[in-house]
DNA sequence: TAACAAAATGCAATCGTTTGCAATTTAATT
DNA sequence: AATTAAATTGCAAACGATTGCATTTTGTTA
């Protein structure tokens, strides 16, 4: 209650105490050359004094610019899938830097939250200038609805998926075909996939390792690909069960991600199941951790940081009005000794 | 360019459809029971008819709300130390939901961006309406300077520590004790602290380390203390460089991290330095991936779940003007197999 | 020193909602 | 039917910054 004298510092009163007018004071504080250079130092220099700074919200609704991209992550609804998934969160981390570099800032949603209609959400009701979403999920309605709104958006996913909006990402089909090359080269002859081609990317990651396969004169019977969520504990679960039911059938794991890989390994090392002795593993995303694995997990490596980059410039360029399109990302196999 | 006939949606226009004035629209949509009950009903059938949403950049403006906070991750400038880190990522993750369900939206920030001033740059700016600051750092310079603004601010950190903003946090220095009673009854004698003693919640896990020792009738040298940065990489150089200057002298490790206590097990790995046969080790967070290293890791556990909820709730009050106050939350040390 | 161009500043409308208060309609009461 | 109370709705003034255009000040040239 008490010493509250100064109310509210407004660009008024901040005009008022330097003897202009406000739209002198507006010009000043974004350096428009228009005013003198000599008040525009003084002003400044006043503005930092009394630490004031724009009322966002008021300056939003005038030039209807928010200078905010709300990103979205993009998980399954019933599964506690990726929110905890370093890879996810890697992303995330890398768009923040991308943003703020560009003079951005991030709103972070998932997709539980802002109802249905992404664009009138975000962009209509302006709590952002556009929408960057992670993960194409295993249906693209909300996005295609968000896009055939006409607002910026980029996605984090499959880039060779037919879109009216720009898809960065990683080589899926090449990462899979190198992944399982690498792993029938080392003379694994019954391999797993571990992963659900219902999503866009894992799609093309199975058709790498079925094309792999294919050309090594090899044929690969469709129920070695396990269809699981994209967690440690449905690896986990699932390569536990298949030994219980059938043994060691196999030989080598395909990985849709290095979660994923973890959660087989847990459940191999626990029946002492030699990696990669017995059974080769190669993982997905190349997380911090795979490294420090025992043993180390041979990965498939996307340049997250270039996709980030990619992300925020496709953004902007819709932002203002230019052609877009999509971007693969550098993607290559780290061979450790997991495989 | 084409088919942009109906401008933009705005609050008058969608009164006009509707034939009436905007007060009622905008009452009609807030559900407020000053309308009639029909007409409201009618109003928002409309609105979603047309998938309208209110300008959030005017709203705020009017009503001095903005419904957002802005979450600061408090990194310390130099070391790319958490960024990657998955325990404060589960922390963003666990605050978004809360935020969420109390119907707040999140805006994410490192504390690169946003200039010193956080209290002027969030919430005078009208930004965000609070500010969920994640670490204490080394310095609690900025943290001080934005509660001083008298503005709502809660911090992740250690929850003892003498402040005038709501701290939540684990009980650091019974988990440092705990963890340490634990190596030492399991029959390590030469225990090194993995982690700098700067950082409020560092200090008082030593404190822990230290009591232990003490009580347990055993002194610890003040160099079994290695101050490093809280990365998996430090912790692996000072683990090597350890044991290629001294040899392997020490049979205990407390990490403060599980990433530290990987980059830790990487160095001892290599080294064929058996765990927990030769050296016990600790980490602490108790990361998803703890359980899936090999050997499982024995960690200290916060219930990152409670503390989010308490931190929003404590920043709400705040912005409600009711009284607030720091909180701890449970912690407990996850026996598993690296001890 | 008058005349004019260039530089610097100010006026005032605008962005789209919200909300206190006044005005209108409807229902209740005598 | 007249009066009053209650239920609905509308008017119009904020909220605080930006910007096209008009106005003032300063500098230049004849």
């Amino acid at each position: 209650m008490p010493l509250k004298a100064e109310s509210k510092l407004t660009l008024a009163k901040l005009a008022e105490l330097a003897g202009v007018s406000t739209s002198t004071a507006s010009r000043a504080l974004k350096d428009n050359p228009l005013i003198k250079e000599e008040t525009r130092t003084r002003i400044q220099a006043l503005a930092r004094e009394h630490n004031f700074s724009v009322n966002a919200a008021a300056s939003r609704l005038r030039t209807q610019k928010t200078h905010v991209i709300a990103v979205i992550l993009n998980l399954i609804d019933h599964t506690e899938q990726s929110v905890s998934d370093p890879f996810l969160l890697k992303i995330v981390a890398e768009l923040n830097k991308a943003l703020n570099a560009a003079g951005y800032e991030m709103l972070l949603s998932n997709s539980f939250m802002a109802s249905d209609d992404w664009a009138s959400y975000f962009v209509s009701s302006q709590r952002a200038d556009g929408i960057i979403v992670v993960g194409q999920g295993k249906s693209t309605e909300k996005i295609d609805k968000a896009a055939a709104a006409r607002v910026p958006i980029v996605v984090w996913g499959e880039p060779h998926t037919k879109a009216d909006y720009p898809i960065i990402g990683g080589d899926n089909y090449a990462g899979g075909y190198m992944a399982t090359k690498h792993l029938i080269e080392s003379g694994s002859k019954r391999i797993l996939f571990l992963g659900d081609p219902g999503h866009a990317e894992m799609e093309q990651r199975h058709k790498g390792y079925e094309d792999a396969h294919r050309d090594a004169g090899l044929t690969v019977s469709a129920d070695y690909t396990k269809p699981i969520d994209i967690t440690s504990t449905a690896a986990y679960e699932c390569i536990n069960d298949a030994i219980k039911q059938q043994g060691l059938y196999f030989d080598g794991l395909i990985c849709v991600s290095d979660m994923v890989a973890f959660g087989a390994i847990k459940a191999l090392k626990e029946r002492y199941v030699g990696i990669p002795g017995d059974v080769r593993i190669i993982g997905y995303d190349d997380i911090m951790l795979a490294e420090l694995m025992h043993p180390a997990l041979t990965t498939v490596h996307q340049n997250v940081t270039m996709a980030a980059q990619l992300m925020v410039e496709q953004l902007l360029c819709q932002v203002n009005q230019q052609p877009v399109s999509s971007q693969v990302v550098e993607t290559h196999l780290v061979k450790r000794l997991s495989s």
